[in-house]
DNA sequence: ATAAATTGAGTAAACGTTTACGCATTATTA
DNA sequence: TAATAATGCGTAAACGTTTACTCAATTTAT
């Protein structure tokens, strides 16, 4: 049988309540009696019963987290910041993976939404109307990270619009004039349609008409960098690419290797994300190096001070980063 | 105002008991009512409140698991291997990611502790003892997964030991003879132990006496793969090498190229855990793939029908996945 | 037609914690 | 020294759900 604050207040002699101030250093009680209480809980092996607590206090410190299981890794560095924040702020995080099945989605959900939770972020997660139905169904609230929905929902990403300027005015200053975009397609993420519009003005501002042939991708993967660099075929008709994810660009690197295509010689490549993975490659990947702890921290920051207008987007900041896969040309 | 069952029973004109044996599906009712509350249910939007509920039945269906912030990415794929098997057995899993920080460790532990958890899985952790102090104090289930633990708790891994005589047997059959092993050392994790005898006892049932200076590495990084390679110098004194995870092998395929050493004519690698990680080298790294998924499966099943021994190690499968980056010599 | 079994649903207590309220006791102020 | 304020702590209700017990009504068996 687990201990409880009753145990502990007979032990004192005291009441339960008594006890339970001095545990939670709330309300009025004396050091000296603190004192002993403390180190009765610690001597009995007490663990509070958050299930208890909660139902109490009506108000939770519990903030959930929807992570998709097929998320590149910088899912982690988001999860890294926003624990980093929250143990300082004393919230707690209930991190849970969603599957793509909508289904489940709204089970995983349902079972989150059935703890009082503060609020629910989701991470990098184009969330179907169903399931979102389920959370504005439940007075929570509801943050979205890395990721800008075209919905009413707050957002703490990076500017992905203007991510594009960076690249492509990178890639203008090598020489570079032809160059693709290559991400994800299907079903069409908010993010890559925000790219493909930065891309393209990013473009005309150096006036440069795109070329639609060279926005191409299925989705995240690096089967994806491979198979690009097959569908175009040599020679390769641009002289830069643009992955939109690591583990795309990866892809890419690996492709043109196996086609005999040197790079950067032949093919300059910039990659969006920056993780860790861009350090695997030879040779190391240039990129636009997204802040994703700074994001993490900021979720949470931001659901402890809810000061901000609603509908806002906050963003964080981007670095390019250069790395070995990229040659001025021309 | 949340909807409560209460709510429930006096819109439907029956007692809170009625509706709370009908949405749990126990005790007796007419279908009929059945029928009707749970329409009320969906149409007024109730969420069962999970605290209320953790508090009324004293046992719970949520499994803690803690999971090292510094995981390699195989971490998850056993997550979503439990996440299946416990959606399907419905249990409910509680991700905590923790720090190398021995303090926090505790704090999040707690944090955990103080929901009524059925049991604690612990994830490629080698956890210390005054954490472990802190779960053995809350009568809570612990089981380790992808790690031997030298301490009386049960545990689901790959054979480790077996491991190294499936690569050792593998690389002499392709004519090697000198191999060295690149792990993980400071601190020294349980299964770097393993691995190590393992190597060893391989490499004597060939007759061959092991090396020491083979035997070599800091951590679990990229880093260790590319400095092993740079320690050892040029001309290589043995003929291939055995990273201890893929990422530790990347870093040995990076390290070789780097020094302009070709792989596997000049250098054979075999990659321990064979994660997706493997197809982003070039060549593909030949790995001993873990069946991580297996893993995941296993623990939840394991918690959920507790009928086997308790200090009992489970293995799982272990397969030789042949890539580019063993040749055959001699 | 009577006895026995089954069914549907209500009552009330319990889970462990928090907190508004109130009452002594002690400390502070004029 | 008397009036006032502050302090420490106990009482009791509340949070929402579950479940053992009960009992009337209905069904089944004899």
């Amino acid at each position: 049988m687990a201990i409880t604050i009753k145990d502990i207040a007979n032990k004192a002699g005291i009441s339960a309540a008594s006890v339970s101030r001095i545990l939670t250093n709330r309300g009025r009680f004396s050091e000296e009696t603190a004192q002993r209480v403390r180190e009765l809980a610690n001597e009995m092996g007490y663990f509070k019963n958050q299930s208890a607590a909660d139902l109490s206090q009506k108000t939770s410190r519990v903030i959930g987290i929807l992570v998709p299981t097929n998320h590149t890794n910088f899912a982690d560095e988001i999860i890294k910041g926003m624990q980093k924040k929250a143990y300082e702020l004393g919230y707690e995080l209930l991190i849970a993976f969603v599957e793509t099945d909508s289904q489940q989605q709204i089970k995983t959900v349902r079972s989150l939404l059935s703890r009082q939770l503060l609020a629910v972020v989701m991470l990098a997660i184009d969330i179907e109307d169903a399931v979102l139905d389920v959370l504005n169904s439940a007075d929570v609230k509801l943050l979205s990270v890395s990721n800008q929905l075209n919905n009413d929902i707050p957002s703490i990403s990076s500017d992905n619009y203007a991510m594009m300027h960076t690249i492509v005015d990178y890639l203008y200053a090598h020489g570079h004039r032809q160059m693709a975009l290559i991400g994800a397609s299907d079903p069409d993420p908010i993010v890559a349609i925000l790219r493909r519009q930065g891309y393209i003005d990013a473009l005309a501002s150096h006036g440069i008409t795109y070329n639609p042939d060279f926005i191409w991708g299925v989705e995240m993967a690096f089967q994806t960098g491979i198979d690009a660099i097959k569908k175009f075929g040599l020679p390769l008709p641009f002289t830069a690419v643009i992955g939109s994810a690591d583990i795309i660009s990866i892809g890419l690197l690996n492709g043109a290797l196996d086609a005999g295509i040197s790079v950067p010689n032949d093919l300059s490549i910039v990659t969006v994300d920056g993780t860790e993975l861009t350090q695997l490659t030879r040779p190391i990947l240039t990129a636009t190096q997204q802040n994703f702890a700074q994001m993490g921290e900021l979720a949470i920051t931001n659901l402890a001070n809810p000061s901000r207008s609603p509908h806002s987007v906050i963003f964080t900041d981007i670095t390019l980063i250069p790395g070995g896969t990229v040659a001025t040309i021309g």
